[in-house]
Parts: C-alpha cells; structure tokens; sequence
DNA sequence: CCAAAAGTGTTTTAGTTACACCCATGG
DNA sequence: CCATGGGTGTAACTAAAACACTTTTGG
C-alpha cells in the first residue's frame, strides 16, 4: 500500500476533536556534536523516515507523565532532565488526522545514552546540525555517522532546530548544561559541552572563571586519571542547585 | 493487526481523549500595574470565580488560529502580540473532564485593552501582584480595583503567574515591551511598562541609554504635548524590529 | 523667574578578556 | 626532561552605573 492509498483509506472525519500527543527530543553531546535519538518508522506515513519517539497522552496522564512514560518504553530511560518545549499542533502536520503534540526534552549525559541504545535496536542516534543563523536558526540537519542527512518525519525538524535554539538560549543563564554531564566532570568536560552545543571555541582561563563565578558547581579535591597528561580536578553541582534532574 | 485495524480500534474510543483548549491571559499596564484581563463565571464549575478568556480547539484549527479566533470572539480584540506560553495538563485540572489547555499570552497598549472592554460588558481588569521571592516566584494575587482579591478557576492562578514570569525574564532580551506601548512613545513611557512589570525603579540616564544602545528604537523628532513640563520626544520601532505584533 | 521633568557629558566602577606564565603528570 | 594539557596571576579593555549638569516647557 502506498502512502496515498493508505491516507485514502484513512477516515478522519471520525475524529471530532485533535488528539493529543508528546514527542520527545532526546540530547546529549558526543564528541563535540550534538546528537539526538531518532527511529525509523516502520510504518506510513512517512514509511522509512527518521522520527522523534512520542506517543499520545492518555486521558487521566498529564503531558509530563505521557513523556516519563514514553521515555521508559520507548528509550529505555529515566530519572533525567525533562521538560516541555513547545506544542505543535497546525492541522496538517500528521496526515492521517489533526494531532497536536506537546514537544518535551530530555538531555541525559551521553553514558546513560548509549547504555539505552544497545537495549532498543530500532533507535538510531543522529548527529544534530542547526547553523546559526541569525535570530531566526536555519534549517536543522540529521545526519548518521556516516554523515548522510536523514529524511525527518512530520514536522520534526522543526521541533529539532527549536530544541536547539532553546539550548542554546538557557546555556547562559540556567545549569542546563550539567545534565548532560555525569555527576563528576573537570572543567574541560564542561567547556567541551558548552562549545558543541553553541558552535563556538572560548578562552580556557575566560571560560573557567566565568564557570566558578556562576556558583553552581564547586571543586571535590578529587583528580580524573587515565590521562597521560595533568589530571584535572573534578568538579560537582552545588547542593541546592537544580538542572531539572531532581 | 494491521495498521488500518489499529486505526480504526483507536477510533472507537476516541471519547475517552483529553480535550485541547486554548486560554488567554490578555496582559497591560495601567498607572504602573500589571492588569489582565478576567472573565467571571456564571455556571458551574467555579461559578462565580474568575477566568482567563478561553475555549476549545476546534479540529483543523491550529492552537494559534484557535487563540486569535478566542481573542476576537471572547475579548473584541485583534492584531496583538500573541504567543504560545506553556501547555497545561493535569488530569484534575478541570473537574469536568481532562482539558489540556495550551495558555497563549497576549499583549495590548491600554488604549486598546479600554475600547474593548467597554463592548464586553463580562470582562472585567484585574491588577496582577506577582512578588519577587526568588526564582520560584510567589503566589499571584489577582485584585479588583478595590484591591480585594480576586478568586481564580482551575489553575489559572499558576498560568497568571507563569506569564508574568516570563514577561519579566524577556523583557531585556527581546522588544516585547513595544506591544505594551502605542506606535509613539516617550523614554518615560517605556521606563514606567519596565518597572511595572519588574517592580524596581532604574535611574533615567542608565535606562534611556541601556534602550537607546539596545538598537530597537528611534526618535522621530516629534513631541508630545499637553504636559505642565518640558514635552519629551516622541519614540518609534525601527522597521524590521520584530515585537511578534506584525 | 520657578518648578518639573527632559536630556547630556564625565567620572567611577566593575566585570570580562587577553596574555603570559607556572604546575603536574606519563613516558 | 619534554610534551601536554591543567591551572593562576596581571594588565588592558569595555560596558555600565552614578553623578552632576544643562535644556525646555507652562504658569
């Protein structure tokens, strides 16, 4: 059946009212890229493309806990930073019937990641191109590791590029950037995540005070080791500080 | 089972969905006070409390088309800043049923938040008192103009107090005070919508250079008029500063 | 001329960047 | 003792705030 014949068979006048779902953009920072889960529909529409995992909220569920729920049976995680991006909900954005989606991101640092996707074989995780821009952010490209760019289904591209936008806006101002480190990092770790997520290089000594001066981290006396060079120091959140990961 | 079965089983208990509504806070600023706009409830639940203007997405109606038709219809206004605040999900927050409301905030100079008031005649203004208390910011209080406190439906008093928390955290980093404030303005005038809505007072040669530096104004060479004092110049939006109005 | 508020120039301060340097480790 | 990256002090620069001041109107 082809995509036509299925929208044909479709019958969408039965539905009165929009349906509700939540879509989610997994991100987390992999060697100076950003990266995001994606699968690979299976199914029509948009049969072979690459999509956000989501779901639709059941009645009696919040949005939060559709996304919780969806984030476990989908990808295999939980207790990570999550919260609502935006909802979507122009009319043609699912051909079959007018679904509104309520967008969520989870940021997970990038262990936690791969330990979930050795578990569900039908996810994919997909280098996240966004250029800058301007205010307006251009087009968002999914790329695999071979650097194919992946054709997105519905309009989850833009919810990609919004995600990243929104990113790069909080980096600043809020301690986002810590969920997407484990509990223990040095500085560069730190600084590492901030350059990809922005796409731009800092100054150590620049980046590092401006760090400490923030107040959300403090240093453990402890040291990384394996290196073959001076071990840093590691780092933690204060107590007290919150990157929605509580 | 075929995806077209699993359609059509979906389908069959499509009454047990969430409803989508859209509500909205229609913000100003009068005589140095925060004011929105409330309507009071004549019929069950929470007869006799007060409520953002608000209705129910239509199926084929994107959210933001469903926000500007509430708007016109609910409030006989049009043409203002108007964008998506936060969506609203909890299963109890509408003891009717499960309604996810996506809250829209709206922003008019208070010329034109007056001539549509006096067509409506259930409309009514509420002063909006949010204190600082820190991040988490502190309950809000909605008050007549008697200053006594106004009782809220369903959890509106939480979406009053995330759009007031919203406008104050982009006030410096976006024009969007201008949506506040007539074609022409003053310095003074947009100093008073700053202090309105953040509760501090600035010091005049700071805020006026702080604005003129930002690049989203000009002068126009014109004066105001009708003051016991020195007439201040009359200010405008540079073309392409986008205030979301357009 | 006076009161009131508009509007401007100058100094002070604070915060950030740039640069140069020293330190600790493995090999 | 050398290469590599971690970590720190100092000077230069830049942006913002504080202050004192001049200007323009109505009465």
């Amino acid at each position: 059946m082809t995509e036509e014949e299925f929208l044909r068979s479709y019958d969408a006048k039965s539905f009165e009212r929009p349906s509700v779902a939540v879509d989610l953009v997994l991100m987390s920072v992999r060697d100076g890229q950003v990266v995001a889960v994606l699968q690979q529909r299976s199914e029509h529409p948009y049969q072979g493309h690459w999509a956000l995992p989501g779901g639709f909220v059941q009645i009696g569920e919040s949005p939060d806990e559709a996304a919780t729920r969806i984030l476990k049976d989908k990808a295999g995680m939980d207790q990570c930073f999550l919260e609502q991006l935006y909802t979507f909900g122009a009319p043609d954005r699912d051909p079959r019937t007018h679904v509104i989606s309520i967008a969520h991101f989870a940021l997970l640092p990038f262990e936690r990641f791969e330990k979930a996707l050795d578990r569900k074989a039908d996810l994919a995780l997909a280098t996240i191109d966004v250029p800058w821009k301007g205010e307006a952010g251009g087009a968002v490209r999914a790329l695999d590791r071979q650097g194919s760019k992946l054709s997105l289904a519905f309009d989850h591209d833009e919810i990609l590029g919004l995600a990243v936008k929104r990113l790069r806006g909080r980096l600043d101002y809020s301690p986002i950037a810590f969920a997407l480190l484990p509990a223990l990092f040095t500085l560069r770790d730190l600084q590492d995540v901030h350059q990809a997520i922005l796409g731009v290089e800092f100054r150590k000594p620049a980046f590092r005070r401006r760090m400490l001066d923030a107040g959300w981290i403090k240093g453990t006396g402890k040291k990384e080791s394996g290196q073959t060079f001076r071990p840093a120091e590691l780092y933690t959140l204060k107590k007290g500080v919150k990157n929605g990961t509580d």
